[in-house]
RNA sequence: GAGGGAGUAGCUCAGUAGGUAGAGCAAUGCACUUUUAAUGCAUAGGUCCUGGGUUCGAGCCCCAGCUCCCUCACCA
């Protein structure tokens, strides 16, 4: 089947070859975005006025073929660019008709058009009939000839590891998905605007590492054959930025992947992207400020503009079909408002069938437009659950959730022993902090997720983090907080240590009752040598990116908001 | 790693109690110079994930395996 296809259309490459066309086309410079050619339309100019022909309007736009209907002498399509999609009129020329159409040849290489195929058109502006903006075209350029069928146009492709698989298809085919990634892009470059804003350089630091460190994960690992070394994939950068600090650096950011030899679920992939900064002579106060910063703004400033488009344009359909209800309702002719109800349905069609997805229907969208009534940023995440991002988000420490939520004092011993019999949790010999962990990723975890506000829980236990500094009057308490939305794990952050002592001792200590791979105890030698040539006292932070874009998108899988996720090789 | 669901035409999906496999879109041909998920008529397209088994007969039942999705565990 597939053959026959690319059979028929290796034909149809010929036959341009024939009439003397390059089916790859060339240089095409002078195509305008199309949502430019939608904006510029200009009504006044389509229409004749008097026995004058009209004004028109030139427009000249390129796309890929995704719409195709062949009524003989002439063609209608839809194109899409990057910009968006709009109609064009490919018609065989009749003398003496205006406006004109395609001569001889151009007119025969329109009729060898298929869906998929990228092509470029010069013509008039004008509305057809049902008034549709469209590019009636006299000039008509083929620039890449399509060999293999495009996705089902309605549906598109649905499937998450065929779209992840054939990126390309799921961009070309699923609007959304393409959506998706485009804010994904103002999203990263949203958050190096600000923190270019508030003084912060950008640097990259080495994925390959002789010693990994920084957070508590097992390594990918390598070799290089020239050193005759392994070498592993970093897990963080956190201990090459610290450096920095050291050198001088002050505000430092990067942005970029860290691997990670875990598993694979909806929130996890083995690559991912983390935005990680430092701030000398800050603290983890400070690095709330800022996740909440970047976070909102954002929010405020990509998602939600967004979704209020979508409110309105919903609202209009919904406004519009109340009055042609009206209008029918007095009107005798019961096929009359069976017309007029599919030309509604067709003018309001993105309208429709954004109301009928789950990720976006009117009601979810309604609350969206009436809490930004009230300077409420709320914002949905996977399917109808909305979260509000508005400043300032709660803050609450380990302490008060383990006893809220868990009903245990974490610095009691035995109460908290006790806590883990009674929860399954407990095993002889393992870690007092261990416990508190467990009970708390059981007990305080699953409350976390119900909240409809993003949360700051901070200071940990200290022995959980071995690269954070101490709360001064309290040695038991470390200057850590974890930021979660929607029960996800989104930001990390610590006023960082910078006793060396310390940290030696710490690199050294390893927890009772600690699985391999669950410690971020890894001694770094040369580390702790920084340390002793004295790094400032400093904030760091990090936000895990593939994260906030699942957020802010509304999207529930990692998968979708990563262009090309790991996935297990196809077998032939 | 454990549990649940799924795999049928290029895509989106039906499929009866076990009786020779279906639709829409895409493709091919014909008609149509204002269509818009164009329409009408006709044609072609399948190792029903793989391998075994039960049966006169398996897309369907049984066993094993592969892959994907979801939940949990590890983690961000």
């Amino acid at each position: 089947m597939l053959e026959k296809v690319q059979e028929d259309r290796l034909k149809k490459l010929q036959a341009i070859r024939d009439l003397g066309y390059d089916p790859y086309g060339g240089r095409y410079g002078t195509a305008e975005p199309i949502e430019a050619v939608l904006k510029k339309f200009d009504p006044a100019r389509a229409e004749a006025h008097g026995d004058k022909q009209p004004d028109y309007q030139r427009a000249d736009a390129a796309g890929r073929v995704i719409l195709l209907r062949d009524m003989g002498k002439m063609i209608f399509a839809h194109i899409r660019d990057q910009s968006g999609q709009m109609q064009i009129c490919l018609r065989k020329d009749q003398p003496g008709k205006p406006p004109a159409g395609l001569v001889e040849k151009p007119w025969a290489l329109a009729k060898l058009l298929d869906l998929g195929d990228i092509v470029a058109v010069k013509g008039v502006l004008a509305k057809t009939r049902t008034g549709e903006i469209t590019i009636f075209a006299d000039d008509f350029t083929l620039l890449c000839k399509s060999l293999l069928p495009m996705p089902e146009k309605y549906h598109g492709l649905t499937d998450i590891e065929l779209r992840s698989r054939q990126r390309y298809l799921d961009l070309m085919a699923n609007p959304d998905s393409m959506r998706i990634f485009q804010k994904r892009v103002a999203i990263i470059e949203h958050f190096r605007g600000l923190l270019k804003g508030r003084g912060f350089v950008e640097v990259e630091t080495p994925m390959l590492q002789s010693v990994y460190g920084g957070a508590a994960a097992r390594p990918f690992t390598t070799h290089h054959n020239a050193l005759d070394i392994d070498l592993f994939m970093r897990i963080s950068p956190e201990l090459s930025l610290k450096r920095l600090l050291v050198g001088g650096m002050e505000k430092v950011f990067e942005i970029n992947r860290n691997f990670r030899n875990e598993g694979i679920s909806p929130r996890h992939n083995p690559e991912f992207t983390m935005m990680e900064l430092y701030q000398a002579y800050a603290d983890y106060e400070v690095m709330m400020e800022i996740t909440e910063e970047l976070v909102y703004s954002s929010a405020k400033n990509i998602s939600l503009p967004y979704l209020l488009d979508l409110y309105e344009k919903q609202e209009e359909a919904e406004e519009k079909l109340r009055e042609d209800k009206k209008d029918t309702e007095k009107s005798e002719h019961k096929d009359i408002s069976q017309q007029k109800w599919q030309k509604h349905l067709k003018e309001h069609e993105d309208a429709y069938t954004l109301a009928e997805t789950p990720i976006y229907n009117i009601e979810m969208l309604s609350d969206i437009y009436e809490a930004s009534k009230e300077n409420k940023t709320k914002l949905p995440f996977v399917g109808e659950r909305l979260i509000d991002y508005t400043r300032p988000w709660p803050r609450k420490t380990y302490l008060e959730l383990m006893q809220e939520y868990a009903g245990v004092d974490m610095r009691d011993e035995a109460a908290v022993a006790i806590k883990a019999k009674e929860l399954g949790l407990y095993a002889s010999g393992k870690a007092h902090a261990l416990l508190v962990n467990n009970i708390f990723e059981m007990k305080v975890e699953p409350e976390l997720a119900k909240m409809d506000r993003p949360v700051f829980v901070k200071d940990y236990p200290a022995e959980l983090c071995p690269l954070t500094r101490r709360k001064a009057d309290d040695p038991s308490i470390a200057l850590r907080f974890e930021c979660y939305i929607a029960g996800m794990e989104v930001a990390n952050a610590y006023t960082e240590l910078n006793d060396p002592a310390i940290q030696e001792e710490n690199f050294n200590g390893q927890l009772a009752g600690e699985k391999e791979g669950e410690t971020m105890r890894v001694m770094d030698e040369d580390f702790v040598t920084a340390l002793r040539h004295g790094m400032p006292p400093a904030g760091g932070l990090g936000i895990g990116i593939d994260r906030v874009v699942m957020l802010l998108t509304n999207t529930a899988s990692i998968r979708d908001v990563i262009l090309f996720p790991l996935l297990r090789p196809e077998e032939k």
